[in-house]
DNA sequence: CGGAGCGTTGAGCAACGTCAAAAGACGTGG
DNA sequence: CCACGTCTTTTGACGTTGCTCAACGCTCCG
């Protein structure tokens, strides 16, 4: 762990927490005690630990990992990305069942639990919010659930994709053609419950068909339409902030 | 919609409900407004609607169900049994992102959101515990990604068993080896991702395998340890009350 | 008696996994 | 700068899993 000075008014609101209202993230902000910096590969959070602590992310990508019984490889379960809380259901359930893995270098603001406890017994509407937040995680496990259980191996990746750029738009405020992709193949395999090798031909065959293309460290998006059309995506299941979702 | 007449005291805490204490118990039900029956086959509340109130499951089977884009059939994301909030979600979030269907008929309590609202704000441990029980959803769907992701049929449906099994002896209070299932083949292959057909298939497997037997209208385990084993089933993800589970 | 829904089975095919080999990318140490 | 090891990507060949279509029997219920 690496521990740095930090001073709360910088950290910009983006993505899922734009949610919260100015208030609500000043007074968040307030009892962040410092930025944990984890290393690509390292994970942050092991399942069955007891955590006195939750983390939200501000930079990086991190992934929600199940190891596979009898298996090297694990599936995940769940993207987070700058802006998300990646294990606030810690607080509630004090332990984990699942494994929070940095996949690429990852900034972390470190929420002590006993003093976010003392902050919404004072400010009940965050409480109730960050309710919320924690239930938006649980709409995208149904929605992974769903891909996974019902969309052949072209849609789940193109859905995948879809899901990826709409959640970046959320954090940039912009939608981009070029994304950069700290993930592999091996990444997008475990992401989709298919095999590295397949998720390879399937990549081939979006690009192919003018979707999309996956270059070393990017995703470019060459027809979003079609991409949108081929992964049958809506974005409904997110709650974006700004979208008509109610919370 | 079907009103009847309700004495709270009556109600018993059963299944996941046990998190509560017998004080919360007592508390939440004595804003419950009325009884809420429901035919086998009815949605019971539709995704997008807005929704007012939730409902306590106490007797019958529900499913989450998500419809397929373009197709007749839907992919079930959970199971909910008596002792479950079946739509606790709405709560914070308002909409729904799925469809709550009945699979079985159903006897609901229905419980106002203002109401809630104002008992919660008179019992924070209260609030917290009911975080908790939505938390626990969304770890039973991460579990379902999983499972339906990274492992084979004859595994997926020896695992969506065990979990049925762990399930209902959470409910009665004790471990049965012939189940009432108020389900068809169909739903299971809802439930799993995979075809009626091939569900077919792999319960015949089972059956000459020795571990459990689907007759219409019941499950029979034939050797629980087996069918454990064909599943790699760990009942841990369900935060079950008189688990280790700490909530 | 007839229809509707469910369970069962077979045949053929498409999707996907596994194994294996080789080439490219990248960092490290010499 | 090159040599090396490691990780990733790519491709082929082959086997398996699971889907689709189709037909038929069963049960329940009108």
């Amino acid at each position: 762990m690496t521990f740095q000075s930090i001073d709360p008014t910088e950290i910009k609101r983006m993505g899922m927490v734009k949610h919260l209202s100015p208030d609500q993230w000043n007074a968040l902000m307030s009892i962040v005690e410092h930025i944990d910096v984890q290393p690509a590969g390292r994970i942050v959070n092991r399942r069955g630990n007891r955590l006195d602590h939750s983390l939200l992310l501000t930079e990086g990508l991190i992934a929600r990992s199940i190891p596979r019984s009898g298996q090297r490889r694990s599936t995940f379960v769940a993207l987070e990305f700058p802006g998300d809380f990646v294990d606030l259901h810690a607080f509630p359930l004090k332990r984990l069942d699942h494994d929070v893995v940095a996949l690429t270098d990852c900034k972390l603001l470190v929420i002590n639990h006993d003093r976010l406890h003392a902050l919404i017994d004072a400010h009940t509407e965050l409480g109730r919010m960050l309710w919320s937040l924690t239930l938006v995680d649980a709409s995208i496990h149904r929605h992974w659930a769903m891909r996974n259980s019902s969309m052949r191996g072209l849609a789940r990746v193109a859905n995948f994709f879809c899901e990826f750029d709409a959640r970046q738009a959320a954090v940039t405020g912009q939608h981009a053609d070029i994304h950069k992709l700290g993930i592999t193949q091996s990444d997008i395999a475990d992401a989709t419950g298919l095999s590295s090798v397949h998720v390879n031909r399937v990549l081939r065959d979006l690009r192919e068909d003018g979707c999309c293309e996956v270059r070393p460290g990017a995703l470019h998006i060459l027809n979003r339409q079609k991409l949108v059309s081929r992964g049958a995506f809506d974005p409904a299941y997110l709650y974006l902030p700004g979208s008509d979702a109610v919370l």
